[in-house]
DNA sequence: ATCGGGACCTGCTTGC
DNA sequence: TGCAAGCAGGTCCCGA
């Protein structure tokens, strides 16, 4: 998906067309997402919007009648548009909108959800929810507790929503390789001080992103339509076999948790 | 309790 | 040129 700096991008880019507007009605064309699109989402008309956020990579979009939970998977795309607008091979959902506008979701893979909260914030999926990366709650501390007695793989332990959010496959690597930890080493095998400077790599690589405006990838476009500028500062997302930043090594290719990384066997221990 | 793996789905790239 | 395999940003759920 669209990682979490992508998330906040699509949600500074959409929030000002979206609040204050009353919802007409909705379009589902295709229901099949990763769950069912609720009842609720679909019938729910008439209704203001009274406040657009995100926590981890949901957009919480609230109204008097209750909250959409609008997760984007591995390949939703939000967008405004004009009401009118053809919608595409892949444009499932459609909330239309009192000014005139349309927001129109996008998901070729279909891993994306729609959901529905009737109370705001008590949703299951939000229930279990470890902290935000770029709050205080989150420091290394946190993690060097929570991976006390812990031997998986500290790439999938820091990749867990329970532990922290918003940490995807591409900015665990970056994190990973900044703080120059090999993303292999067991969770439970890292000291409190290496611990604090990941937490610091994964909160600079995730500010830095959302300040770029996310990465672009393949088909990921803000809500506007353009990139984000953030692809060219990537250290070692796909990049592996080409030179190591730092070293000049060449860089190498794992998997885990059934992702792949690219880590530099030689600068990250 | 922790973990690894499977599942969900389409489309693009790679290799024979 | 054609076709199959491999791979892609996420995350819930299951069984060991």
């Amino acid at each position: 998906m669209p990682e979490l700096p992508e998330v906040e991008t699509i949600k500074k880019g959409v929030s000002p067309h979206l609040i204050g507007q009353r919802i007409l009605h909705m379009v589902v064309r295709q229901p099949q997402l990763r769950w069912p699109v609720p009842e609720a989402v679909k019938q729910l008309k008439q209704v203001k919007i009274t406040a657009v956020q995100r926590r981890a990579k949901y957009l919480l979009i609230t109204t008097q009648a209750g909250q959409r939970l609008v997760n984007l998977g591995m390949s939703g795309v939000l967008r405004i548009v004009p009401e009118g607008t053809a919608p595409a091979r892949h444009d499932h959902v459609d909330m239309v909108l009192s000014n005139g506008q349309v927001l129109r979701y996008s998901d070729p893979r279909r891993f994306g959800a729609w959901l529905w909260a009737s109370t705001p914030n008590e949703h299951k999926v939000l229930a279990h929810l470890g902290p935000e990366p770029l709050s205080e709650a989150f420091n290394g501390d946190l993690l060097y507790e929570r991976a006390r007695q812990r031997r998986q793989a500290v790439k999938t332990f820091i990749m867990d929503n329970r532990i922290v959010v918003g940490v995807g496959n591409i900015y665990a690597q970056e994190a990973l390789f900044m703080a120059g930890i090999h993303p292999s080493r067991a969770a439970g095998r890292i000291s409190r001080a290496r611990y604090h400077k990941l937490a610091q790599a994964i909160k600079q690589v995730l500010a830095r992103a959302i300040e770029a405006g996310g990465t672009t990838l393949k088909d990921f476009l803000k809500a506007d339509g353009h990139p984000g500028y953030f692809q060219q500062e990537l250290l070692v997302y796909g990049r592996a076999g080409e030179a190591c930043v730092a070293c000049g090594a060449t860089l190498l290719k794992a998997v885990h948790g059934q992702r792949s990384t690219v880590y530099c066997g030689a600068c990250q221990r």
